[in-house]
DNA sequence: GTCGTTGCTGGTAGCGCTGTCAACGATCCT
DNA sequence: AGGATCGTTGACAGCGCTACCAGCAACGAC
């Protein structure tokens, strides 16, 4: 049943240092920097702590330090894919570090952030990571007196708490569309779900491009607050069709709605890309395995999550990044479902104020 | 910058109990058995501890009592849809007690489940959830001496540590084979990846139904240990059919493969389900909602979660339930990918020990 | 009236670790 | 050679809270 066994044979710090010979003090200081021990002390104290299988009290540490090892991470979403890779990336680079991850979901409400952030504050956590630019003014207040170093993940902006790692959702809506027009689409609708930040970003993008080429109408915008899926993809883009059948292409917030997109054409047996375009947002693995394939915007969510935790570490350890605001970029992956109206292709676009610093976007899968 | 602030203005127990007028120990009380006091002197620390807006110092609280507040998860995979439900049942049902959950991500090893187990176990947390009913030896005495009480979640089987909630992955697997003969399906292959312990008995429940009808044939089973994607559900069903070309149906041991089958169909311009019927495994969102929509096992997921941590804590606070071992069930739900070659449709087919505890599965969303 | 009993409250003594500072010998510079 | 500096080590004093046990008033039973 695994309720019995009452004192696990606690060893404590003071006999891992009476086994090795030396005082407790020193011993504590082989666990937090080894080397300030001469060679002899520190080999002493680690084949001791070995030997008796010592594992530091967390909390006696904690109590006594003042400062907790623990990361806290506040999210809007636990199910949606593209915040899961973004974790990922956070658990691989905090893993092998001293750090544990501290997680809350926000349910994209910026007063359950705010309510989260002052439980997180108040236990001192060794830093924090938050989604997006948009606080409210408490929870800003209390992130600017904050005791520890600070990411902003998702997104990029101006006037950083302290470090912020993203990229402009808004230049990539507008490179999405740009490459609609490339391929000779004009008529663009955009459907869009949940309406955080960054689908209204989007959405942003998307309007002024469509206003910079003279051709955006508000009957071409179909949006709800509700959260997004594949059938609701469907949905918007029956009310879309409904405002404007003569529409040639779709922008879609996120690729679940470009999916569903996909198979409302499929149902009334529109052909994309001939008829209609579609161009999906995060590039989901099943993107590129879909019939047709769907064009997409990149987002490096992993090594977002990845750079976050470890630029955040780093931080927390004494050595601030050079770069305290990290633009990741994102590129439109051109597929099938945008091909060109005239047959010529080009290159893929980029975008981001540091294309350089792309890398290979990781298996969404581990 | 976030950098600057040095000692936050602390609050401690004993300036609650000041003004208060009360010992700190009372004080202390009133934060852990409101009951034992006064109500005189209950108000009077309430409205102190308000009035200094006091947050017990976690940290001291566990050193002093032994104990933490702390629930260890180990998962397999932070990205797998079916993992983020019953994540997100597991938080929706910690937030508001007094527990926090500390996750960390096994990658479908055991030796490194056993390594992270360690590390929880160390640091005496008040309850674990852990996946499946497969550890190591190792693990399984460590879970056995533990002194918390346990959960085993996604699976139920033999022997359980404490608690278990879950459902038979073979019973499901067999129901869903059951449904394509009903529905004249007989050359039914098997296509699984990662073909971690819950796919590897889908498909024994695969082997049996088959053998049981006298059906089986080793080469309609393809199955590899690469992480699954969509993608690769379509790679898999190229093979099962270059092994087997008269293949009338596909069982995919989950839902990305089952639509990575849909594709690689409609690539070749195979009619699903007037050739090909295709069943997946979870009913992910889009299963309804593809063209064809497509059959599946439907799991209660986030109730799993969200039942398993409730069952945890209640059984931290003394309060064990009547029920240690918990069947949630699933439900084959029939869709057009697997619909009858001759035209009878009958109910959906349940299964699970305790069918009649299933809810309706909340949107994979949120 | 005395003696438990119950209900509430408080004092004492750490929980296991680390921050701070002082001390020591060895090394280096002038 | 004398003093300064560095590298290494240890003593001491808590961090903020709670377990444990003692105390005390109010009450009832004998």
């Amino acid at each position: 049943m695994g309720r019995k066994r009452t004192k696990s044979g606690k060893i404590r710090l003071a006999e891992v240092a009476e086994l090795a010979g030396v005082s407790p003090i020193t011993a504590s200081r082989f666990f937090r920097n080894p080397e300030a021990l001469s060679v002899a002390k520190r080999t002493r104290v680690e084949s001791a702590a070995k030997e008796l299988g010592y594992v530091p009290n967390l909390a006696a540490r904690a109590l006594a330090s003042q400062r907790t090892e623990v990361i806290g991470v506040l999210i809007p979403s636990l199910t949606n894919n593209v915040f899961s890779d973004v974790l990922r990336g956070i658990y691989d680079a905090s893993e092998g570090s001293r750090y544990s991850i501290q997680l809350s979901n926000t349910r994209y409400s910026i007063l359950q952030e705010e309510k989260l952030l002052r439980l997180f504050l108040a236990q001192k956590p060794a830093g924090l990571i938050v989604t997006g630019i948009d606080q409210t003014e408490e929870s800003r207040a209390m992130l600017e007196a904050a005791d520890c170093p600070i990411v902003q993940i998702m997104e990029i902006g101006p006037n950083p708490v302290d470090m912020m790692i993203g990229f402009s959702h808004y230049d990539a809506a507008r490179a999405a569309i740009a490459h609609l027009f490339a391929q000779g689409h004009r008529k663009i609708g955009f459907v869009g779900a949940r309406m955080d930040p960054r689908v209204q970003r989007r959405l942003d993008g998307y309007v002024s491009a469509m206003k910079d080429a003279g051709l955006f109408e508000q009957r071409f915008v179909v949006t709800t607050a509700t959260p997004t899926s594949v059938t609701l993809g469907g949905a918007l883009f029956t009310d879309l069709l409904a405002r404007e059948p003569d529409l040639d292409a779709v922008f879609c917030a996120n690729d679940d709605l470009a999916l569903g997109v996909l198979f409302e054409c499929r149902r009334r047996e529109i052909g994309v890309p001939e008829q209609i375009g579609i161009v999906g947002f995060n590039d989901l693995e099943f993107m590129a395995s879909a019939v047709p394939t769907l064009t997409s915007v990149r987002t490096n969510r992993y090594e977002m999550g990845k750079t976050a935790a470890t630029m955040l570490i780093e931080a927390i350890e004494g050595r601030r990044p050079e770069q305290p605001v990290l633009d990741l970029g994102f590129r439109v992956i051109e597929r099938q479902s945008s091909s060109s109206r005239h047959p010529d292709n080009r290159p893929a676009l980029s975008g981001g104020a540091a294309p350089n610093k792309m890398v290979a976007l990781p298996s969404s899968h581990d």
